[in-house]
DNA sequence: CGTGTGACACGTA
DNA sequence: TTACGTGCCACAC
């Protein structure tokens, strides 16, 4: 449809890395890396504050370190959506410190 | 326009 | 495993 008549590069970024959390299918999880990766573009350092504002609207729990631990102020929630996914975690529950997703079986790639 | 900060990554100890 | 330093890029002050 004729809209959105300005393509900003960085509202296309937006749209890129959101599009690709939503892809991410139920009980599995990437990393900020690879989403930096798959659009080409920026770091993944762009990739987490992309999610820091727009994450609201996708499965932000499915979007971990490179290491698999959780996202530092949202691990609790995450933890919720995992237990829920069944997502195979990594370290002991009665300790988030060291709580991390098993990337190993769940890493998902676009 | 320099400095600090961040939902990061990687190497090394 | 954790801790520290460095590189990276964008944003707030």
């Amino acid at each position: 449809m004729a809209q959105q008549g300005r393509t900003g590069e960085h509202e296309v970024y937006i749209e890129a890395v959101l599009s690709l959390v939503e892809g991410v299918p139920v009980g599995r999880a990437t990393t900020y890396g690879v989403l930096a990766g798959a659009v080409g573009h920026g770091g993944p350092r762009q990739v987490g504050r992309v999610m820091a504002v727009y994450g609201s609207s996708v499965p932000w729990w499915r979007v971990v370190r490179a290491d698999g631990s959780l996202p530092l102020s949202h691990q609790c929630e995450a933890l919720v959506h995992y237990r829920e996914e069944g997502t195979p975690l990594r370290g002991r529950i009665t300790d988030a410190a060291s709580l991390r997703v098993d990337l190993d079986a769940v890493l998902w790639m676009p």
